[in-house]
DNA sequence: GTCTATACAGTGATAGAC
DNA sequence: GTCTATCACTGTATAGAC
């Protein structure tokens, strides 16, 4: 049972993955993840504060992540400019083992609408701290919505690419940089 | 209390509102909304799948709409020219007496995370509708996800101005085309 | 500071009666 | 369509064990 074993929130994610990939999100519940990662399921609500969230921990690393970037850009840059340096800050903490976990994970989000709903969520509070980003710099809106959704459109699509085993295996920030010229240049063909 | 009364699911919109709005939302239990609006629980849930639906029942009406003056649109309209009619099609059903409602609204929603995060999926949603409408017009991605994004962007945008209280009195039809002009002006700046 | 035991309110599902 | 009743599960709170 080992109670004392460390890397209990690691082993909370894992098991959930698992069994919602077994079972189905919605045949599991917290309690099942809890006994199989060898805890109760009063630590489970420790670690995370709902049945959702379990998959979505890290997101809040990513936003700050983005945000500083942002920050850190060339005072020069264009929005887009800084946008684009603030992507490739995350998405070069993608290594390659997290490919895996993200390939099992997007299928089960996909497939249950309560998790579709709490990524829509994390999608939305990524946008808008990326916005923020940008309006720090000076940047006008509706400028600097436009140019934040830009850039989570083209992670979004990159991330998407990434996971997909049957994809050519590119690195996310190869991805995720040709999605965001892809999405500059149909910007410009809109009309 | 006539539990045979019609407009059963009036009732329960409007009590769910009130009591949103004197208790706050997680104050308030499903019990309570059936109550004031002389029904029971189990009633409740016959007309909404669960508490937090209550508040976005009529969003598939929109959806569809969309959709529909989408494809309606002429043969010959541009992508963006297309939405520009869609939106029309859309704000021109949102009457007047749905403001006030509408400005009581936004403020609960705002203020609950539970809330928010059905309402980002209601977005989700829509902008997904709008880029499927797109696609069959042969419309290719990027493009159709970018220009349905501008749409319920400015919808969005000109929502808040319509619900604001504080604001002069424009149609929604009006604010919403004013918008989706800023919009366009602001791509065409981006870089 | 991390884990566990227990009790509880509320959601949402379901079955059966009117 | 509505009602009563009951149920599994989520999520909270509390008190205590290591």
């Amino acid at each position: 049972m080992a109670r004392w074993e460390p890397n209990a929130r690691e082993r909370l994610v894992s098991a959930a993955l698992d069994l919602f990939t077994e079972q189905g999100y919605d045949a599991t519940t917290v309690h099942e993840i809890a006994d199989r990662a060898g805890l109760t399921k009063t630590t489970y609500f420790r670690h995370f504060p709902d049945k959702r969230e379990v998959l979505f921990a890290g997101q809040e690393t990513h936003t700050r992540l983005l945000a500083e970037a942002v920050a850190a850009a060339s005072p020069t840059a264009t929005p887009l400019e800084a946008v684009r340096a603030a992507l490739d800050a995350v998405t070069d903490t993608f290594t390659d083992d997290r490919r895996a976990f993200a390939a099992r994970l997007l299928p089960v989000i996909a497939g249950n609408s309560e998790l579709r709903e709490r990524s829509a969520l994390k999608r939305l509070k990524l946008a808008e701290a990326l916005t923020d980003a940008l309006r720090e710099r000076g940047v006008a809106e509706p400028a600097a919505g436009l140019a934040a959704e830009l850039g989570v459109r083209a992670f979004d699509r990159a991330f998407g690419q990434w996971a997909d085993p049957a994809g050519r295996h590119h690195s996310l920030t190869a991805l995720t940089r040709h999605a965001f010229d892809e999405l500059r240049a149909a910007l410009a063909a809109l009309d």
